[in-house]
DNA sequence: TATAACAGTATTTTT
DNA sequence: TACTGTTATA
């Protein structure tokens, strides 16, 4: 667009906005409220928007309203969005509607807000511009060795607990001195985390490094330590929005409130073109936030859901609008999300309505076992697929832990059902993507002991604990860096192979810190470049894959997975530089995985299916010390929180919502039974149709070990529902184990089918778990009879698929239909 | 110093 | 179960 616009400041948004097509077409199709939401100006918004109201719509309508009527350039929109896919959806989204790129505009994360703005204005913390953000593991590993050093474990101190009470303390804003302050002389177990506090804050400060919380807290107090700072922001920022705002800690509070500060007159421009106030100032900026106390889930890591009740008070000319529309999910699923939710005391009273029909019931399952219970996930995601046309991709598997997808992927891999795994144990946890980046880390940050520590014998090249801590006291005593004191490893006094391995991995590192140096003749190395030298001299990957051990080979992988992801780096950010690259993979959340178009069914926890949604959604292990979880019975508020979560998991579905559980789940190897979730009888019963109801599923091992045989009918203190369809008689039994496991523990093969048995108690044969199956030899046409561990005999129906994935149709003589995994499943032919 | 074997223990959710 | 840390041994 060419028309230049007007002088941009805050009055003129009393005046009509522009007519012009882009400025109209932006409210077309919404709702009374959502217009609103789109056009209201003002000083402050509160836009209180309930699951599936379309608040993302709104928000983006909203900016590209701003932008449309030339109210604001891109420039001074600041956006801030729970996690970075979200905010690459919102920026596509919004350039969508202006037909136009959006340059210059902030859409970002708190997080990598922040560490914008702390990289321009490092020096302000003598840290360099590289300076090394630590994960939750990298800290956790500092306090480790802090705790440890302090003795502070005789007091109870664990790394974990000292890591959750830092991380608190930050989110309130309140540092070292401020803690001093607050701790009684008495305690001896405060005085130690006090201790440890200070000792680890010392520590990131040494290696000019930022944990997570840091982020935001020094960002906090930047501003308020540099108003001149702040000011710049102030000025530039006309358009503040906040999305999840139910979410926001004290910390990510405060920024906001400093954001949202009028510019005091001395930080005015004397050539300002914006309006002034009375006094000098610049008023200031407008801000909307949008949020939902009923999805608040993150209060355990301090998010507090007062910031979003206080709205108003804070900011006392807000404007609040309500979005209860709802045009996600049928009404059945939000009668139930309704009445759940209404359990909660202390919430304004808010009911979610749909124009879009009753739709079907809620599916209800019990299972005996976590595995039970896969398999009637698998088969139904089949169903879904095959008879109503549903496409993988458009369906979620939802769970508290993910200790439980050991089950689950189990069970969907033999069945043939394609699934992605968003989130568990991430890419960049893994030990040797740590390891690799943690090389990264000590070359972009040679201030970062953590990763040279961690680098130091990894792979092993000799370096022990004792080689370690000579090059930690030499440097302590000469009052030098622990990389210097590894160039100076001759005055040691060390063996003379320890000393060239020192100085080999110096000269590795000083090699690497000298390629990125863009004056060299072949120019600066990029991070693929640079990377791959770095293997290279390391030979850390020929060193895994030298071992033969297929653990090591999958590391490899993982390691070539991460210079694929590096090399894509360097050609999506032609100017990126390490610390760009350590930045955005730093800041990476399990949602972030998610791509649509892998065409496989979603597994997730609760907490990661925020914000997104799915047509048909599984919500499993519904039952008490699960959801809501044990951990949660001693926190004030952590039922409530427990019970938001589960509406959560309610709300992500469109059409149709399974809830599912079962009477026995696996816990580290103990086998225990479980009851449903109080939850479950806060749905009404017309609501649901059971399946298999929970008092079916009953009869074997847990509640009713002393019963006959065959009896199914059991005090489980729940409501049986009536009117169950007899799901899956076969599996329900007998299932308790995946891929060979199962008739193996049991050493009398049928002695688990039987209602009433009492299990064989523990340490059960474990000679074939883990065998890997094969069957690629099995060669099996339409019409042979085949024989399944679990599910019995059956005929072949069909075959499909080839090669490693080919694929049997079978339908069993008792447990009905079922797609099975021809290499995996536990299967002969007969 | 490295490795293997053993014992103990922790297990909620994540930017 | 799976992972960590410790100890004994090479």
């Amino acid at each position: 667009m060419s028309v230049v616009p007007p002088r941009l400041d805050p009055a003129m948004t009393l005046l009509p906005p522009l007519p012009g097509p882009a400025a109209s077409s932006l409210v077309e199709g919404l709702n009374p409220q959502q217009r609103e939401a789109v056009e209201y100006r003002g000083p402050a918004l509160l836009i209180v928007a309930g699951a599936g109201s379309g608040k993302t719509r709104v928000l983006t309508h909203r900016i590209a309203s701003l932008i449309a009527t030339r109210e604001a350039w891109p420039s001074q929109i600041l956006a801030i969005t729970f996690t970075n896919k979200a905010a690459a959806e919102m920026r596509e989204r919004v350039e969508g509607l202006l037909g136009e790129g959006a340059e210059g505009m902030w859409i970002s994360t708190f997080h990598s807000a922040c560490v914008r703005i702390l990289r321009r204005e490092a020096e302000r913390f003598g840290y360099g511009q590289g300076f090394t953000i630590y994960d939750s593991a990298d800290s956790r590993a500092l306090l480790k060795r802090i705790v440890k050093s302090l003795e502070a474990d005789v007091l109870g101190l664990t790394p974990a607990a000292a890591q959750g009470t830092i991380s608190k303390l930050k989110n309130e804003l309140i540092d070292v001195d401020g803690f001093s302050r607050q701790v009684s002389g008495g305690d001896p177990k405060e005085q130690m985390l006090l201790e440890v506090y200070r000792q680890y804050d010392r520590e990131l400060r040494r290696a000019h490094a930022f944990d997570f919380d840091d982020l935001i807290g020094q960002t906090v107090w930047l501003f308020r330590a540099h108003p001149e700072i702040a000011a710049h922001y102030q000025r530039r920022f006309r358009h503040i929005l906040v999305d999840e705002y139910q979410d926001t800690n004290h910390a990510q509070y405060s920024l906001i409130r400093e954001l949202t500060r009028p510019v005091e007159p001395q930080h005015v421009p004397a050539d300002t073109r914006m309006q002034l106030a009375p006094d000098g100032s610049i008023p200031p900026a407008s801000l909307t936030v949008v949020g939902d106390s009923d999805q608040s889930i993150y209060a355990f890591r301090g998010a507090d859901i007062t910031n979003i009740t206080n709205f108003e008070r804070d900011y006392p000319s807000a404007n609040t609008i309500l979005l209860e529309q709802n045009y996600r999910s049928t009404n059945t699923i939000l009668k139930a999300a309704n009445a759940v939710i209404g359990n909660n005391f202390d919430r304004i009273a808010k009911n979610l309505w749909s124009a879009s029909g009753e739709g079907s019931l809620i599916v209800g399952f019990a299972g005996y076992s976590g595995h039970d219970e896969a398999q009637f996930v698998a088969d139904e995601i089949h169903r879904l697929h095959d008879e109503d046309g549903l496409m993988f991709s458009d369906m979620a598997v939802f769970y508290r832990t993910n200790a439980q997808t050991r089950a689950l992927e189990e069970i969907l891999i033999r069945s043939a059902v394609p699934y992605r795994l968003i989130g568990g144990t991430k890419f960049y946890e893994r030990a040797e993507i740590k390891d690799v980046m943690a090389y990264l880390m000590a070359v972009a940050n040679p201030a970062d002991e953590l990763a040279l520590r961690r680098i130091l014998n990894t792979p092993k090249r000799g370096i022990g604990p004792m080689s370690e801590t000579a090059i930690w006291d030499f440097a302590e005593r000469q009052g030098i860096t622990f990389r210097e004191a590894m160039r100076r490893a001759k005055e040691l006094g060390l063996g003379p192979k320890v000393t060239n391995a020192i100085l080999g991995l110096a000269e590795i590192l000083d090699d690497a810190s000298e390629s990125l140096d863009p004056d060299r003749p072949t120019g600066a190395a990029t991070v693929g470049e640079l990377l791959t030298a770095l293997l290279r001299k390391t030979k850390y990957l020929d060193k895994l894959y030298e071992t033969g051990n297929p653990q090591d080979e999958a590391r490899a992988e993982n390691v070539e997975e991460l210079i694929s992801v590096a090399k894509e780096f360097d050609k999506t950010h032609p100017d990126g530089t390490l610390v760009d690259f350590l930045t955005e993979t730093a800041l990476v959340a399990a949602a972030d995985e998610l791509d649509d178009e892998s065409g496989a069914v979603s597994l997730m926890t609760l907490h990661t299916a925020k914000g997104l949604e799915f047509d048909a959604v599984f919500v499993t292990g519904v039952e008490e010390e699960l959801l809501p979880h044990r951990m949660s019975a001693g926190e004030p508020g952590g039922l409530q929180e427990e019970r938001r979560l589960f509406y959560v998991g309610i709300t992500r579905a469109r059409k149709v919502l399974h809830l599912s559980l079962a009477s026995m789940r696996n816990t580290f190897g103990e086998t225990n039974p479980s009851m449903p979730s109080r939850f479950l009888d806060e749905i009404p019963a017309e609501l649901i149709d059971w399946r298999q109801a929970p008092g079916e599923a009953q009869g074997g091992l847990g509640f009713g070990r002393s019963l006959g045989g065959g009896s199914r009918e059991l005090d489980s203190g729940f409501g049986s529902s009536g009117g169950y369809g007899g799901y899956g008689r076969g599996s329900s039994a007998g299932s308790s184990g995946g891929q060979g496991f199962s008739s193996v523990r049991f050493k009398d093969p049928d002695a688990g089918r039987e209602f009433g048995k009492p299990k064989p108690k523990k340490k059960w044969v474990n000679d074939i778990t883990g065998q890997v199956r094969d069957n690629s030899g099995l060669q099996l046409e339409r019409g042979d009879r085949i024989r399944h561990v679990d599910f019995g005999e059956g005929t072949i129906r069909a075959m499909l698929g080839s090669e490693k994935k080919r694929i049997a149709e079978v339908d069993f003589d008792n447990a009905g239909r079922k797609k099975l995994l021809i290499n995996l499943a536990p299967i002969e032919k007969l």
